[in-house]
RNA sequence: GGCGGCGUAGCCAAGUGGUAAGGCAGAGGUCUGCAAAACCUUUAUCCAUCGGUUCGAUUCCGAUCGCCGCCUCCA
């Protein structure tokens, strides 16, 4: 088993991984971060520089992703491109949940995909096939990157079961009826179980619930590793134990340590996976490995409707489709989805974030400016330098890029950023409207600036504005007429073509290169 | 009840032991035939409430109120 399980994989870090770090991009400041474990912002410094191992807790691909997961993954999208940014070489790994996991007392014993195999009448698998691609093209929208490796629970069982062999052996985990329960107890007298959530094992035995299905456990905290299937059960697997399938935490600890090392780097996943996954994991990996799987945990915050958390259960969860094209109640009108992501990194990862649609419009018109300004920033002009001239806005644009670094070493703290990247715009504008003399240099810095921050590290893109050629020619047209009218005073004609334009929400804007045109 | 966190302008949201970033909205101005866009100026005597520490607190400590998340093993 150790054999099928152990041949194929490299270990990471990689051990000749003794290349000098060649960090291109700023050395000055490290990056720092916020430790759950800790609850302290920490200087980041990976195990094996310039080799970065971060993990986070993918989606379980039962049904489609909601916004509030969308955050998740883009926070930690956010994290891993900085990391590259900034000279890390990052194996960057996110699973795919695709072994279903118990529903609720409800449904008792059928998992979640089973369940919805059901319900449709699907092979589980076919389940799991629909919702990945699901994942994955919302993914593609929000312009959130493929992860380095994206394992399967389902591909990894036979780790699974070797690491469910190792912790019995360890003297944490024993067999009751064809299950395998881990020993909360037995664990917590030699190791702190509760050191990520704050939990203390005494308070949790006397909160415990009084659920079914306890007396085979030995202590109510105990958890599962392993659970015998009931019949209708319809995804199991064998194993030593019974006929069956792996406890929802354990495919994390097996495919972060397999795929990372038996302790990595960085740990993340919503906030509301603290406890219990979060702190299961850590006490199997010790369990099993006798070592702290994990040495910075990080955690993002939750996606808030009305101030309650973004749930399906609340009903108060749209998809990102629905929010593309505003078909919820919740929602006055679709947003695109580089508005949500704007909106979402304005707000830093670990703050709860309050979804409103007055919040979004906010967002969609900042980003526009953003957006507008680049375009401008691509067709100023700047003075030429070869005479030794400095600007007197070069020191001020050095200021911005190193407080933009600033803010990204300094927890992420994406929100400052992009407030720094507003005073670009400022600036940019006020060149654009010849208040302010920018040299040639000074624009070549600006844009790398915008460009790096707001492509690379923030991960926008530009969405398509303008759409097809024919109203291009047709807005040419009144154009034209407009301005044949204005030039004969025929005022009543111009707005008259202007008001009616902006009736069916097209607004003609008069610049001094000419009149433009764009959606309202 | 326990654990974790939050309460900052009309809205979203940063931040700090020395007196409040940014975006949206609002107001005034420049520009314009009038607009729009752009630019400039402006908008929190104050950071839930009450105490305490301090020369000084929104920032630290305590209490109160309100809100949110988690509390497993059958997410």
């Amino acid at each position: 088993m150790s054999l099928l399980a152990g041949t194929y994989f490299r270990a990471f870090p990689p051990k000749a991984a003794l290349v000098p770090i060649t960090m291109s991009v700023l050395q000055k400041l490290p990056f720092h971060l916020t430790n759950t474990l800790t609850r302290k912002k920490e200087e980041f410094v990976p195990q094996a520089p310039p080799h970065v191992g971060l993990y986070v807790c993918g989606p379980t691909v039962y049904s489609d992703v909601h916004l509030g997961n969308v955050r998740t993954f883009m926070s930690f999208d956010v994290l891993y491109r900085w990391l590259t940014h900034i000279g890390y070489k990052v194996r960057y790994v996110r699973n795919i949940t695709d072994v279903g996991h118990l529903v609720d007392d409800i449904d008792e014993g059928e998992d979640k995909i089973a369940k919805r195999a059901r319900l449709e009448r699907l092979e589980p698998m076919e389940i799991v096939q629909k919702y990945t691609n699901g994942f994955h093209d919302v993914m593609r929208q929000f312009n959130i990157l493929s992860p380095s490796i994206e394992p399967t629970a389902t591909a990894h069982l036979i780790e699974q079961i070797e690491m469910i062999a190792r912790i019995i052996k360890s003297g944490y985990a024993y067999e009751a009826n064809g299950s395998v329960y881990f020993d909360v107890p037995a664990y917590a007298k030699k190791y702190n179980y509760g050191e990520l959530s704050g939990r203390k094992t005494d308070e949790l035995m006397n909160n415990t619930r009084d659920t079914e299905g306890q007396d085979e456990k030995r202590s109510p905290l105990d958890f599962a590793i392993w659970k015998k299937a009931d019949k209708g059960h319809l995804m199991h697997w064998p194993s030593p134990w019974s006929e069956g399938f792996p406890g929802w935490h354990l495919e994390c600890s097996v495919m972060s340590t397999k795929y990372l090392g038996k302790t990595f780097d960085i740990h993340g996943g919503g906030m509301d996976l603290k406890f219990p996954h979060h702190e299961c994991e850590i006490a199997q990996s010790v369990a099993a490995d006798g070592i702290a799987p994990v040495r910075y945990w990080m955690h993002c915050n939750m996606l808030t409707v009305d101030g309650r958390k973004m749930a399906k259960s609340e009903g108060n969860g749209f998809t990102p489709e629905e929010l593309i094209t505003g078909n919820h109640k919740l929602l006055e009108r679709g947003y695109s989805p580089m508005t949500v992501r704007f909106f979402m990194l304005q707000c830093h990862y670990a703050s709860t974030l309050d979804f409103s649609n007055a919040a979004m419009q906010a967002a969609e018109k900042g980003l526009e400016k953003m957006m507008a300004a680049v375009v401008t920033l691509e067709k100023l002009k700047g003075f030429s330098t070869s005479l030794e001239v400095t600007s007197g806005a070069s020191a001020e644009i050095a200021a911005l890029e190193q407080a933009c670094y600033d803010a990204m070493n300094d927890d992420m703290n994406t929100p400052i950023m992009i407030a720094q990247l507003f005073d670009g715009v400022r600036m940019i504008n006020t060149a654009n409207d010849g208040k302010l003399a920018l040299s040639a240099d000074d624009i070549a810095r600006l844009k790398a600036l915008f460009i790096t921050m707001l492509f690379d590290v923030l991960g926008l893109k530009r969405e398509a504005v303008s759409d097809n050629g024919a109203l291009d020619g047709v807005m040419k047209m009144l154009i034209a007429m407009r301005a044949d009218a204005k030039a004969k005073k025929d005022f009543a004609m111009s707005d008259g073509i202007r008001d009616q334009l902006a009736a069916i929400g097209i607004v003609m804007k008069d610049t001094k290169e000419g009149t433009t045109w764009e959606h309202a």
